[in-house]
RNA sequence: GUGAGUGUGGCCAAGUAGGUUAAGGCGCCAGGUUGUGGCCCUGGAGAUCAAGGGUUCGAAUCCCUUCACUCACCCCA
């Protein structure tokens, strides 16, 4: 039998519920931030996302999915939103435009990666990116809105956790201080860390090892290598997070997978315990524009894994809000009752009541089983004795009582109508 | 890519010192009620026990291989 393939899944009916508030709230906030929808294809020329995110990072080195098409072109599928985004930006000329471009995407993502609890190949990403302003009250305005996203879908028990890694000034500075501490306890690394010194050192903060934990408490702090311009960024934007009330944990060993990241970079964790996996991660990247084939342009985005979400909104049990429409079922006995059946439902679709045909195959028993299990709120009966009389009995589900009536539409409408 | 765990009808599962027809529950279908649901009762359908190979008179059960799923690591939303 056919699988879905490996790390993806369907998003059946139950679950759809959950989508549609998604949604609804993206737009919602989105449109209060003034921020404008953007949807770029799945597939992207390869090279985009080397320059993009980095040759030597994970994602690109071993998670994307690239194929060669028909006529012989690279092509990646998507593995995060901002690159594309920087893309489109410099292809339909927005630095020309008036400064910042604020734009906002709900996009699925593929990264070729082992599936596990909150990841898989496909995810979609609810992600915004402001482009074209370097100015700190930016990044606290992208941090509040992707927290009030998550507040507003109902979650709650979160942590922002901040921190600044530099620019392409003072960064590569402390990246080698770094280097030297660590080259001193060479012996006392994990292998991962080996590995790390090389080609990621910063990641050599984030490791979760005891051993290497005693080593990482004593580093050179990356706050006290800021050149005086991300120094002066930084402590703008906790003053700017401050004004706002916006509780941030200052995270120094915090620093994000891609090579672009500059300055501001923040993760929203759930407080859950066992459950470190950040649900939205984002930061600046000032120097991607630019490595695009650009000008020298600021930006900084954030990401949010929808599927994350939907995660943490079951483990917190958040309520979701129930459907309360009615629901009609027309049970029908015999062939001419089916004819007024039939009429009669299309009839009260056409007036936006949800409304289903009863299995005529089926005894009215059946067909009133059927509709209980299918939550119907009323049953109309139609046999021979209504069509007769030119009635129709209508019967409430959750009361249990029933009248007959005449037959005419349009009082059933007036009956059945939610509003 | 590395490590651990798990695979028995659509779903949840019992059964593993090998032994005749592989429990049970949910769901599904039908009857009890030939025109009245939810509860109840009765019956029915549905499983090459993940797949392949091996050991054995005999394998869901033991051995080997493969695959899938889950979790963790790397990395990430």
């Amino acid at each position: 039998m056919y699988k879905s393939p490996r790390g993806t899944s369907d998003i059946l009916p139950d679950d759809q519920i959950y989508w549609r508030i998604l949604n609804k709230n993206i737009e919602k906030i989105s449109s209060e931030f003034g921020y404008g929808r953007i949807d770029t294809p799945i597939i992207e020329d390869a090279k985009l996302f080397v320059r993009g995110i980095g040759k030597l990072t994970d994602i690109v080195e071993k998670e994307t999915y690239t194929f060669k098409d028909r006529g012989d072109n690279l092509l990646t599928l998507r593995p995060e939103g901002t690159a594309p985004i920087c893309r489109a930006y410099l292809q339909h000329g927005m630095q020309n435009s008036t400064q910042p471009i604020r734009l906002f995407y709900m996009l699925p993502n593929f990264r070729y990666e082992r599936p596990q609890s909150g990841r898989y190949r496909q995810h979609h990403q609810f992600g915004a990116e402001n482009i074209g302003e370097s100015d700190p009250n930016i990044d606290c305005e992208i941090i509040e809105y992707a927290w009030r996203f998550l507040k507003n879908v109902g979650l709650s028990k979160l942590n922002l956790e901040i921190n600044s890694i530099g620019d392409k000034q003072c960064r590569p500075k402390y990246i080698t201080t770094l280097k030297e501490y660590y080259n001193s306890y060479t012996n006392d690394l994990c292998e991962d860390c080996i590995r790390r010194l090389e080609n990621n050192t910063l990641r050599l903060l984030d490791c979760k090892k005891t051993e290497c934990k005693k080593i990482i408490s004593k580093a050179p702090n990356n706050l006290d290598y800021l050149c005086d311009e991300c120094k002066q960024h930084w402590e703008l934007l906790l003053l700017y997070l401050s004004d706002i009330k916006l509780p941030y944990i200052i995270n120094r060993r915090l620093v994000r997978g891609f090579d672009y990241y500059t300055r501001t970079v923040f993760e929203i964790t759930p407080k859950t315990i066992g459950s470190t996996t950040a649900i939205a991660g984002g930061g600046r990247y000032d120097g991607l524009i630019e490595e695009l084939g650009g000008p020298e342009t600021p930006g900084i985005g954030f990401g949010i894994g929808m599927e994350r979400v939907i995660l943490e909104l079951k483990n917190q049990s958040i309520p979701i809000p129930k459907n309360n429409n009615n629901k009609i079922l027309i049970a029908n006995l015999g062939l001419k009752s089916k004819h007024t059946a039939i009429s009669i439902a299309s009839f009260l679709r056409k007036n936006g009541i949800t409304t289903i045909l009863g299995p005529s195959s089926k005894n009215l028993r059946r067909q009133l089983k059927y509709a209980s299990s299918i939550g119907s709120t009323h049953v109309i009966i139609i046999g021979d004795d209504e069509i007769q009389k030119n009635k129709l009995i209508i019967k409430n589900l959750s009361s249990g009582t029933q009248d007959s009536i005449p037959n005419k539409p349009n009082d059933l409408v007036k009956m059945l109508s939610n509003n």
